[in-house]
DNA sequence: TCAAAAGTGTTGGCCATACACCCATGC
DNA sequence: GCATGGGTGTATGGCCAACACTTTTGA
């Protein structure tokens, strides 16, 4: 059964889901990482992920390593395949393929360490990159190809209220676009742009009070996944074409 | 080491690759299918493909699948990863999961069969879906993956050139993008976008005179990956969301 | 001269940006 | 009143779909 073309040089290979977990704490786009507890890189922060099992789909290995790790359940936050990794010398222990997933999620309670991490905790990412010690593996660029993926897919689709805990307001949601996107945006443009595409956001009839200033509509989550038309960003962005399989 | 974490419930996996190649032949859009010689799925039609290799890259094992399947070479064609599928139960004979790679590329010539395959020839897409034999696996989901992954790159990128043999006319690309998205294209309005873009394409300074009418200008690739601004499809395409994960 | 395809010009509408301005509230 | 953010109105400019029109060839 196992043993499906046992020919030499198709040795079976360990499959583990590795986690980008993203969110916006303190005005900041904050990475989810952990400390690594063992060999190899014992003691690196590493992005939070663990081995498939047997009967598992990687969907489900990604939703229950999410659990596991943060103590969060998949139905309040967004999560998607990233894509594998699959360097032969990414892991030294051995043959180890990666497939890494995005999770987007409202600003979530310090996570309670897993059982492989040490310590567990929010990062923000420009501290992971500008920092004195490096990611494990191939982590780093992992989380660059997840910020783009992230970045892009607020242009596009409507993950950006993933962020946002319900219920929530325009400037609530503006204010995601602004700090993932790195740039300020124009608050009544992007109202408009919001409001006027279909079932994105659906008005709870609340209001909710700040400190000062007047009070702002409520809304939630509208069933909309696709954001028409679409929300660029503007000027003289520099996008990454698509990951193309270059010979040689 | 090869020994990662040998705790039960983590055994390895086996991993391959499998390639959705498409192509514009006769006015149509065409996907190379092999037909198995194997069980199980014995004489069903599938995607080509195979396991990956020990020292290999995934893209490594997509290239040489490639190359052994058709005889082509990687150089003159658009190779991009798609994603993972994992079912438990996708393959009957164990545990494997398949990463799926989309490839793109002019008319090719009919390929000679593979080890695994006792046949490989070019099929409609549309005779796929319709026709009375499913494909083998899951064969069938991850085409209609590629399919909509492979509209959609037609919008932002340049890829539709990897459909044209060079040299090629404008009408030749207009004519990739008629076929691959099943609509006409308006040709001057098409004309001045493609040619208003950066480095889409690049003037050979040559003509091709068609048997009857005005010759066209050749041109053949350019350095662009993006196309800025994208080529929307226009009117009411229903677009699928992000393949999003949800629990239960 | 005709058919066919390449290629150019023009126009009207839509949409996005930029920005002025009003609204509602706490202090 | 005033500071602060929410929210509305509007005009200018750019882009795009639609389509009329010209060009260049083979037959």
């Amino acid at each position: 059964m196992i043993d499906v073309t046992a020919k030499p040089g198709h040795a079976p290979v360990f499959v583990t889901v590795d986690l980008v977990i993203l969110t916006v704490r303190q005005d900041v786009l904050q990475v989810l990482l952990i400390e690594r507890g063992n060999e190899p890189y014992l003691g690196f922060p590493a992005l939070p992920g663990g081995h498939v099992r047997d009967g598992e789909t990687l969907d489900q290995a990604a939703l229950r390593e999410l659990g596991e790790e943060t103590g969060v359940d998949g139905r309040s936050l967004h999560l998607e395949q990233l894509r594998a990794y699959s360097d032969p010398g990414r892991d030294p222990r051995g043959r180890v393929i990666t497939v890494a997933y995005l999770a987007l999620g409202p600003g979530l309670p310090h996570p309670t360490a897993g059982t492989d991490a040490t310590a567990a905790r929010w990062v923000p990412v420009a501290d992971v990159f500008d920092g004195p010690v490096p990611l494990a593996f191939d982590h780093a660029g992992i989380l660059r190809d997840a910020l783009e993926r992230a970045r892009s897919q607020l242009e596009h689709t409507t993950v950006a209220a993933a962020f946002c805990a319900e219920p929530f307001t325009v400037g609530d949601l503006r204010h995601i676009y602004e700090v993932v996107w790195g740039m300020p945006l124009d608050p009544s443009n992007f109202r408009r742009k919001v409001t006027n595409a279909d079932s994105f956001l659906v008005p709870t009839g609340e209001r909710r009070h700040p400190e000062t200033g007047r009070p702002a509509a409520l809304y939630r989550r509208g069933a909309a996944r696709l954001l028409l038309p679409p929300l660029l960003r503007s000027g003289d962005v520099t996008r990454p074409g698509p990951v193309v399989v270059t010979p040689h």
